[in-house]
Order: structure tokens, then C-alpha cells, then sequence
DNA sequence: CGTGTTACTTCCATGGTGAAAGAAAGAGAC
DNA sequence: GTCTCTTTCTTTCACCATGGAAGTAACACG
């Protein structure tokens, strides 16, 4: 591998969950810290004075709200110099690749999208070394990149399976470490988008966290313990075989009634058009069912019901303190959200936690910026966890 | 309290792992230890010299299979005495109690049972202070109680609502400690008994564990990194808003084709009873499913069918290492085990981890067993957690 | 009876830890 | 101004769990 000196190896595990605390957490306080990571003060002071002679840690002014009146010494918030280093998320489609730059925190400072117009492993990774080598001219702090693809990605650097792209066993870190001299993590798009939003979105802190995407297909990710769950049929087909309504449509992916059958986009455009002949778009299809046009009312009626009763299975087995749905088919949302709200409690017993469910309706960028998450993780925790 | 000095309490956190670990999985060298723990030899060496020296821990005799020659100098496995200390595990029903009386590693070495004539607290205490006495005379190594009820219970120590007692708010621990000065934890049933499960039975040393149970009613319990995780509705009606068949049965239980109208004891025996006029037995149901009778064929293959779904939907939205299914519902898997595997395939990704599901048809004792393994816990762990 | 192998013990340097005491930096009272 | 109070952070130090190295024990094998 040809990577840089990239990484906060050398920190002791102490130092690096500060480091990681700070990160996550916004600027925090000495004494915040020690109630956080229940440690006592000393030990703050000796684990964060090295961390703020590398430059890794900062002491900020206090940003807290200069109304509130406290007395005593002030704190003193140490934060980490988002801006220090920038890292690069690829989201990688049948016929895009959407582009983002990132700060530490995952702020994202810059996009950048090009057209993919083959599938050639080799030419794919020089399309990625080329837009790298644009960034890196007007970012010198470029760090790390990562990578999301739809399909079975292996040890966060191999494509074993994109159907999409029609690869398989493709070392894509390798060549776009090769053309790029900077480090490299490939990952499941949906699972870069899962780590991006339990490190700094929707999840952060949480313990147990569930995400569905809803878009061209169904993904799913489980967040247990602040960790993501691996599973084996990885973003093969997820959701094909989610049962939802054994009287639901038949589409050509999927099972009968399945969640890909009743919510994908690709399944409600074909139900419209096996219905009326019509080929709408997604958004078409949603601005007629809220004009209570018969025909996609009822189908996206019938998906909310799917959706709401989905939710609830997933909160009433796993009991997640949040699920977020996110991808460009939470859309139908905004049209029948309260369908998908009445679902929901239908299902869910009258006495359970009240559930807390966030919608994003994420576009490519969020995908890409899922994949930069995990080259910051790399930089941050040294290896690339599985 | 009049708890007596029945806690691992003064160990320090090494040794109490150390402790656990050899109660929870059987007869361990030292040297299995270094592996388990992540210790070094030498650790092991200090950790465990106060134990032995205190009794807790004792070498034993090489049991492994003496056939297997292995070079070297022999292992010396550590064990816990399982006889030094006894537990008392009570089931509380509407008219028995249930009881069981334990060694330090849950084996059942006597069975207790009474009728249970009144619902009246007190008297309720009274009974089981008599029934601990008969125990207490037989084994004077009894170290604690613990006390399974349905229903929901406060703080392992109040039962805040049983409909079938028609309690609630009754301080059952502080009852019976008062009549037997032994410490006393209570909690609801199904807790219980996931706890027992995953210290000692089919849930040990896994991380995501899951037990579903089926009898009167449904529980639930989903145990994540080792730790049950608590649940707001707690054994209030699990299963009655999980819809499994929108066009299941209506039974007096539970929402239209729930987990509860499809599947608990209860409403299997009111749809034979609606259908037939029959007064039959869970197990007569069962027999005449087998031998073909049609009604009874019907709603257990239906039953059948629920069961699959349902133990797909935990199995794809938790991903659990195992699941166990127990309780005295679970005999229909006898009779129709093949529509459940096969229902349960149809609804699982055919890319998926295969599931490990364990069937226990457990009775009463098993229930109080479940108690019992509390008061170990708490012994263990010194403190009763939440 | 030595040799090899594995299990365990003894001993010691190390490093992370919290407790206690002290220093710093403000607010508020007079 | 300045004295006190409060809270945050630093310094110092004793402690102790840990791992590593070297040594011992107990067996099989030739």
C-alpha cells in the first residue's frame, strides 16, 4: 500500500477515545469529557496535553450561549481542527459518479460529479484518479477516500459482486490506490451511508439504530452497540423477501407483496405503467396521488401501508431508539405521511417507547458522503474495521 | 434488607470475570482462561489464587475425554463447587406455585409445588415463606430467592401490575424477605427466564440472542452483547399488534390475525371451541391436527404458518444468532414443524446466514428455574441490575 | 533417563489510574 | 478594589492491575 502517513495510530487508546469523543461530539470540555468517558480529571489533563501539542485537539473559545451567567473558572471546549485535513467520498452508479469533499467532521466543503461511460474496472478507477487529482489541487489536506458501491464489497476493498456494474472480484482500492497514492476504503453503499450517519448523523451516540433506504432497491442496516451489524446476503436483494402484504402486487423484482414489490421506485413506476401505460417518474407519480389522481393514490396509499407496517416490525423486534429512513423513496413521505404514521401505530403495541423516526430523503451526495465517513474512520481508528 | 452476606461483592473486577466465566462455561484451565479473557498467564495466576483460597473456586480432575494423549504438562481446570451454595426459583401462576430449588450452576436438584388458594399478598408471602422453610431444611446452603411472575415488575423487587393476581404495586420482595431473611428477586417471567437462557442455556456466549415464548400468552425477550434488552410495553400483551395474517382469525385476544389470535394457547383452543363447539385441550388440538381431522389440521397449519413468518420477521430485521422457542405453545412445531421451516425459508433471503432455531416445549419448572438463576445473578453480580 | 512440550508460577518494570492538593479564572458582594 | 466563593484545570504521587521474562512443574516419548 502506498499510504501515507495517515493514521492516529500511535495514539494510546485512551488518547484516541478523547480524540474520537471530540470528534463525534463537538467541542467538549475537560471536565465534560470526564463525565462522558468516566474518567477522572487528572487523567483528562495527561490525555489530552499530547493531543494538543500534535495539533490534533484545539482549545476553542467558548462558543456556549455567552447569555447563560455561570460562575466559577470558565471551561475550556477543545475541539478537533475540522478543516486540517479534507477527505474524498465516491458514490459510485450505473452511470455517475457523484463526488464529495469532506472536512474531519464530515461537513461537506465541495462536489464534484462526471459521468460514467463505461464499466471498465480499469478506466473507472482512472475516471476516479482523475477527479481525485482535481481535488487534490485545490485541497492539499486530502487525506484519505472512500468509495460506496451498490453490491458485495470484501474487506472494504474488493467489488466481489455489482450486478450493476456488471463486476465481480474487482480490486477497486487497489487501483485507485495505485493511480491516486492515497489511502482507499470500498465499501457497500448502504453500509458507508449507515457508519456516516451512527458517526455523525442520525445515530451519533446511539445504541441501537436502524436505517432503511428506500430507492431503486431496499436497504437495511443495524446499528448495535454503536456498531454495525454485518450481515450475509449484504445488499443482495435485501427486501425481496420482506413479506408485507400477501395481496400486494406483483412486480418483476421480488417476491409477491415484498417490500421491493411495494416500495422501490422502480416497482411503483411499473405498477403505473402496467396500470395506465404511463411511464412517470417517481416525483410525477407522487405530484398525481396528491392531487388524488385514482390510480397513484392507491398505489402509493398501498406503499405507505407497506412502509408503516415495515417500520413497526423493525421497532417492535429490534426496539430501536431511532430509525432513520432515508433514500430518495422515503419520498412518499411527504404525500401519505399520515398513512404510514396510522400503520405504524396500528401495529406497535399502545404501550410501547414511543418511537422516534427521522426521514431524509437523501440524494447521491449523501451517498458519497457516506463513503468519505469511512475513509475518516480508517484515518481515525487506524485500520479498517470490518 | 435482611439480605446476609451472600455476594461476590469484595472481588475485584478481574476476579469476578474471572468467576463468571467459569461458572457460566464449565470446568476451564487456566490457560483456557488466558484466551477467553485476553489475559496473560501470570494474571491468570493471581486472579485465581484468592479464589481458590477462598473456596470459590476448586481444581478439579481432568475431565476431557482421556483417550485424547496430549504432550505436555497436563491442564488443571478450575470449576466452581455448583454444590456450596442453593437457590430457590419460584413460578407464580394463577393457582400453583411453582418451585425450584438450584445448585450456583442452575442444575435442578428438587421440585416444590403448591396450590395457590388466594391472591391475597400476604397470604401469597406466607405460602412461599412455608415453602422456603420446607426448603431451608433440607438445603441449609440456600443463598437466595427468586420469585417469576406475569405481569409488569418494578425495580426486580415490586410487582407494579398482574391481571391475573389482580396485584399491583404489591412489594413481593420486602414480603418474602421478611418471612425468610434470604434476599429476594422478583421479576416478570419472561425476563426471568431470558436471563436463565442466556447465562446458562441456549443463549450462552452468543451476542444476539432472542426468545420467543408461547403459551397463555406471547413474550418476547431480545438479549444484545449479552445484556436483555428492556422493553417499555414489558409482558403486557406482547404479540397482540403484531400482525402476522390481516386475514387470521378474530379471537377475544389480541387484533385480528395477530401473533396472540394466531398462536398463544388460549385463542388456538377458541377457534376450535367457535368452529367445532369441542371443548379440547392445547394437546388433544394437536393430536387431532396429526391424525388429519380437518378443522383442528387447519388452524394448527395456520398457526404453523404465523409461527414461520413470524420467526422470519425477527430473523431479518435482527439477525440473531439464535433463536429459542419455548413455552407450552411451541408443541405445535411437533405436529406441523415442516410448514414452519418451510414458511420460514419463503420468507428469509435465500443468501442468508442460516438461522439456529432451538425449540424447548419447557414447563412450569423451567419457568421457576428462570427465577432462580436471578438470585445466582445477583449473587454473582452482587447487585440486582436492571 | 534425558528431551521436548505444555501448563503454570514468580518476579519485576511499566503505565494507566484516581485522589488530593494546588493553581487559575471568572462572578458576586461589599 | 479586593475578598470570597465557585468551578475548571493541573500537578503530584501512591497504587495496582498488567504483561513479559525467566523459571518451575508435570507429563509423553524415544
Amino acid at each position: 500500500m502506498t499510504t501515507r502517513a495517515a493514521s492516529w495510530q500511535p495514539l494510546s487508546p485512551g488518547e484516541r477515545s478523547v480524540a474520537i469523543e471530540v470528534l463525534v461530539h463537538g467541542p467538549l470540555s475537560r471536565t465534560d469529557l470526564t463525565r462522558r468517558l468516566d474518567l477522572s480529571a487528572g487523567s483528562l489533563t495527561r490525555l489530552t496535553k499530547p493531543l494538543i501539542e500534535s495539533g490534533l485537539l484545539v482549545e476553542v473559545p467558548d462558543g456556549g450561549s455567552p447569555a447563560e451567567v455561570r460562575q466559577g473558572r470558565p471551561s475550556q471546549p477543545l475541539d478537533v481542527v475540522a478543516e486540517s485535513r479534507t477527505f474524498l467520498g465516491f458514490k459510485v452508479t450505473e452511470d455517475m459518479v457523484y463526488g464529495v469533499v469532506t472536512t474531519l467532521r464530515s461537513e461537506i466543503v465541495a462536489r464534484l460529479d462526471r459521468p460514467l461511460t463505461t464499466h471498465d474496472p480499469a478506466q473507472v478507477a482512472d475516471l476516479l484518479g482523475e477527479m481525485t487529482g482535481e481535488i487534490t489541487a485545490r485541497f492539499r489536506t486530502l487525506t484519505g477516500i472512500g468509495i460506496g458501491v451498490g453490491g458485495l464489497v470484501q474487506d472494504r476493498a474488493v467489488v466481489g459482486e455489482s450486478p450493476f456494474l456488471q463486476w465481480s472480484d474487482v480490486p477497486l482500492a487497489q487501483l485507485v490506490e495505485e493511480r491516486t497514492g492515497l489511502p482507499v476504503v470500498v465499501e457497500n453503499d448502504v453500509a458507508a451511508l449507515v457508519e456516516a450517519e451512527t458517526w455523525f448523523g442520525a445515530g451519533r451516540g446511539l445504541d441501537r439504530f436502524v436505517v432503511l433506504t428506500i430507492g431503486a432497491g431496499i436497504g437495511y442496516g443495524l446499528v448495535l452497540g454503536g456498531k454495525r451489524v454485518p450481515y450475509a446476503e449484504e445488499d443482495r436483494g435485501f427486501g425481496r423477501h420482506w413479506i408485507l402484504n400477501p395481496n400486494g402486487p406483483i412486480t418483476p423484482a421480488g417476491q409477491r407483496g415484498s417490500a421491493v414489490s411495494l416500495l422501490t421506485i422502480p416497482s411503483i413506476r411499473y405498477q403505473i405503467r402496467a396500470a395506465t401505460g404511463l411511464d412517470l417518474t417517481y416525483e410525477e407519480i407522487l405530484a398525481r396521488a396528491a392531487a388524488g389522481e385514482p390510480m397513484p393514490a392507491r398505489v402509493i396509499d398501498e406503499a405507505a401501508r407497506a412502509l408503516g407496517t415495515l417500520v413497526a416490525q423493525i421497532a417492535n423486534f429490534v426496539l430501536p431508539q431511532k430509525i432513520l429512513l432515508a433514500g430518495e423513496g422515503v419520498g412518499l413521505i411527504d404525500v401519505a405521511g399520515k398513512t404510514v404514521d396510522d400503520t405504524l401505530r396500528a401495529h406497535r403495541h399502545p404501550l410501547a417507547a414511543p418511537l422516534d423516526v427521522e426521514t431524509k430523503v437523501s440524494d447521491f451526495h449523501d451517498w458519497a458522503r457516506g463513503a468519505a465517513v469511512l475513509a475518516i474512520q480508517v484515518l481515525v481508528l487506524g485500520v479498517a474495521e470490518v
